[in-house]
DNA sequence: TGAAAATACGACGAATCCGTCATATCGCGT
DNA sequence: ACGCGATATGACGGATTCGTCGTATTTTCA
């Protein structure tokens, strides 16, 4: 794969328990094996150079969620997901640097899909613009309905990472899809006026979404109340269209 | 103050170590010393008979509140609240079975100031609907910013008592009050509109609410903020009640 | 005042968890 | 086939936390 004498012994760096998120700065990012898309700032301990290795980084992650789902935040544990993936924790801990940087990982990977959901549905001009809500509601709620128990589980784990530069960036880039959207919407509105709106709106849609999705619903509540969010929403569009 | 043939020797029920809510039956009920409102279901361990009993329960109540906003829920322990309160360990468990009880105190005391700001505010007929909405919504943030690191932490720390049924009980009443509104405001809309729709403006006041006083802000951001959710509920009943 | 009840104390056992490191196995390239 | 680096293992040290229990102190009241 890598001719021999590129090669480098690459040296774990070494870390003492904690809790706090540690990043890693002395090894390249490198390349997600799952979802093939890049995370920025947060490495991996090593870099995997062999098939068997990156197939693991997959399988933890995997079982991460798994445990995060059937077991909680609270039981969260290193040994139970080795465990769960079926392979030792001294293996978890070759690749991920520690506790956090897993959850994190799982995290970050939400965060990527609810931005792509954000601006596939917003930026689609084809369709009216209140119209895109209303699709915007609906599928966000759904997604958080999907796998609820792992989204919880990962909420609850947050304030090991809430602080993290990644996080704002998440946030920032949400906010921007929200603000060109709004910019559409609402052309002549005061700049401050569209940015107070789109974060409200922005705020609105995840938190209300997600908190409604910690209890289990059927899929006529979920539609029913997609649809009832999707209207207040509209309502205030309209009423700062008319002003 | 007991005479002495109701005297009872009050035994500590015995408990083992445990994440879990620990509901004591086999106490009587107390009234809390501290907000002088009673507390249904989660019991002390055992039954102040002295003042300075009840002083202490009060002091560890309050110095469990500022481990929560000055350490954090990772952080918030056994003997962190007691070397704040003043007192052992022992002290603190003489009172209460666990440290979820102590947390389950404190959450239950924010669900009944909220229930009681809803209350006062929703069903003040003396001033027009849509402008209790307005003063409604300004007091929730308010009150959501002031003790935001309290609040936050507690929330954090809230797997341990979420799936308590005083949790529910709270929410309900809550709903209740708010549905009361909702028939004056839309007394011809029908019912499942009505309770969705409060659903909806109930999840979004608490947790839109508790998303933004999660970064500190200054007064005009709460305003602006306030006066911007504010005009997206009003718009909400609006647009209801012109069907 | 003095004894019994109530309260306070804090060292400690039990449990849990994180992350390491010495050792063993694997697999790639020659 | 073989040797060396890459990868896997899991027992273990170190740390933290919960909640207890035997003992000491304080309060009550006869």
């Amino acid at each position: 794969m890598v001719p021999p004498h590129e090669r480098q012994v690459s040296r774990p760096t070494l870390h003492r328990p904690t809790d706090a998120l540690v990043y890693c700065f002395d090894e390249p990012l490198w390349a997600n094996a799952v979802s093939n898309r890049r995370h920025p700032s947060i490495s991996l301990r090593k870099r995997p150079q062999q098939a068997r290795s990156a197939d693991l980084v997959a399988t933890i992650l995997e079982a991460a969620a798994q445990v995060l789902a059937a077991e909680g935040a609270q039981r969260f544990t290193s040994a139970r997901v080795a465990e769960r993936a079926g392979v030792s924790v001294g293996s978890v801990y070759q690749y991920f640097p520690n506790k956090a940087a897993i959850l994190f990982r799982l995290q970050s990977d939400e965060w990527t899909r609810t931005t792509d959901l954000l601006r596939d549905i917003l930026e689609n001009t084809r369709i009216p613009p209140l119209e895109r809500v209303h699709k915007l509601v609906h599928a966000f709620v759904q997604s958080e309905c999907d796998e609820a128990e792992m989204r919880v589980a990962l909420s609850d784990a947050a304030p090991l990472y809430r602080d993290a530069p990644e996080s704002r960036t998440a946030q920032a880039s949400g906010d921007a899809i929200l603000q060109h959207f709004m910019r559409e919407v609402l052309p002549d509105a005061l700049d401050c006026t569209r940015e107070l709106a789109g974060e409200l709106i922005g705020t609105t849609l995840s938190q209300v979404g997600k908190h409604f999705s910690e209890k289990s619903r059927t899929p006529e509540e979920v539609e029913a109340f997609s649809h009832a969010m999707a209207d207040m929403l509209c309502a205030y569009l309209g009423s700062l269209q008319s002003r």
